[in-house]
DNA sequence: TCTGGGGTCCTAGGACCC
DNA sequence: TCTGGGGTCCTAGGACCC
């Protein structure tokens, strides 16, 4: 049975749900109208532009780029910080109202998921009728606008909600492929980074149309085994499901760009020691154990390398986590300027196996991360490791 | 006043085993 | 006069996405 696939997208996610934590507050404007960004802090060199309104990107403001990039095509440019926790509330609303329609659909990120109408199509009726009602519902309920788009397959669904926004429904059929689709530079396929456009246009594909009438044995030559993928993408062919499950996460990780850059290996051991208990306390809520430590490090001239331990017994546990960092750090540090310090948990697995010589000191110390969590949950953070009290830590 | 942070998946090369 | 080769695991890095 043919599939029908919906692909629901919030139109500008950050800057539309601060507009409405603004308004929420007593602001009397509404900041989607005007020239405005959510962008990081340039002070903590953070600073690029995470979501811009309408008008700012009508004056060609992208998002990426530096604030002061953007600030030079807007010079009115007002900039806002990001509400993590508030956009994961209202995520978490938007979700909870399409779940009233079918358990299936997935989260794709904090701001979209794919909706399975097949099965409830023949309750809920014509599907443009359905994705017209649950627009309007969301924006009256929720105060924000989305884009949806209808067809076949969730790769095609995901292209049409993209088309023209904001507030807008497209359909992309299989049989709408050709002249919906086709004229389409190649880097708006879903998959086609900005590293591959260059590399397709020098064998003369510019359109997803010259990307779907390639040759596959000249395309393999330059993208091996890719380019069966991205033939089938060009073609609009995606027989993935939409997977209701919540996502397992693979792996766990936190980075922090340094508002300075460091060259002092004990100030590195600091903010390892810092994302050790971040991460950690991630991994501890998520009940894994982690067979794999990484340490990742960027320099001064934005290159970023980073080195890997594979663990005898997995863990969970901070001071594990931190001494393993440090040994890692230790190997690879060779005296350049840090701008980017970060750990990466992987190759997570349920159960820890229990190395019985060591048992007795790591379940001491886990019980004491575990008493830390409970507390720092409590009261927000405020239990911090002495060697932390005097580092500089960022907001989210 | 230059350039975030959270992920996933893939690839290539080396080590190691049989 | 020659020195396999498949399978698997591990690691580092890259591309892509939001």
């Amino acid at each position: 049975m043919e599939r029908i696939i919906m692909h629901i997208d919030v139109n500008n996610a950050f800057l539309s749900w601060t507009a409405l934590y603004l308004l929420k507050n007593g602001s009397k404007y509404d900041i989607r109208n005007s020239y405005a960004v959510i962008g990081g802090d340039e002070q903590t060199r953070s600073g690029i532009v995470l979501a811009k309104s309408t008008p700012a990107k009508r004056l060609g403001v992208v998002t990426g780029e530096t604030l002061y990039s953007a600030r030079k095509k807007c010079r009115v440019l007002k900039t806002y910080e990001p509400n993590f926790k508030f956009y994961s509330e209202m995520s978490n609303k938007m979700f909870n109202l399409i779940s009233k329609y079918t358990p299936d659909i997935e989260i794709a990120s904090i701001d979209e998921c794919y909706l399975d109408y097949t099965k409830i199509k023949s309750m809920q009726g014509d599907q443009l009728e359905f994705a017209k009602k649950l627009q309007k519902e969301i924006y009256d309920e929720l105060g924000f606008t989305v884009n949806i788009g209808i067809a076949n397959n969730k790769l095609c669904a995901k292209m049409a909600s993209d088309f023209t926004k904001p507030y807008k429904i497209h359909t992309l059929y299989d049989n709408e492929i050709q002249e919906k689709m086709w004229p389409l530079e190649v880097g708006e396929l879903f998959g086609i980074g900005k590293k591959t456009v260059p590399k397709l246009n020098k064998i003369n594909i510019f359109t997803i149309k010259d990307l779907a009438n390639s040759k596959r044995e000249e395309l393999y030559k330059y993208f091996k085994n890719q380019s069966e993928s991205m033939i089938n993408w060009a073609n609009g062919i995606d027989n993935s499901p939409v997977i209701s499950k919540p996502r397992i996460p693979k792996g766990i990780g936190n980075e922090i760009t340094l508002d300075h850059d460091v060259t002092d290996i004990k100030e590195l051991y600091k903010y390892l020691l810092f994302l050790s208990e971040k991460v950690g306390q991630r991994i501890r809520k998520q009940n894994k154990y982690a067979r794999v430590i990484v340490v990742i490090l960027k320099d001064n001239n934005f290159k970023k390398y980073s080195h890997q331990k594979k663990l005898q017994t997995p863990t969970n546990n901070n001071e594990e986590i931190y001494n393993m960092a440090k040994i890692i750090l230790r190997e690879i540090y060779d005296d350049e300027k840090i701008r980017l310090i970060g750990i990466r948990l992987d190759n997570l697995t349920d159960k820890k196996i229990k190395q019985v010589s060591i048992f007795d000191k790591i379940e001491e110390e886990k019980n004491i991360d575990e008493v830390v969590d409970k507390l720092n949950n409590k009261y927000k953070n405020i239990i911090k490791k002495a060697t932390l009290i005097n580092t500089k830590t960022r907001r989210e």
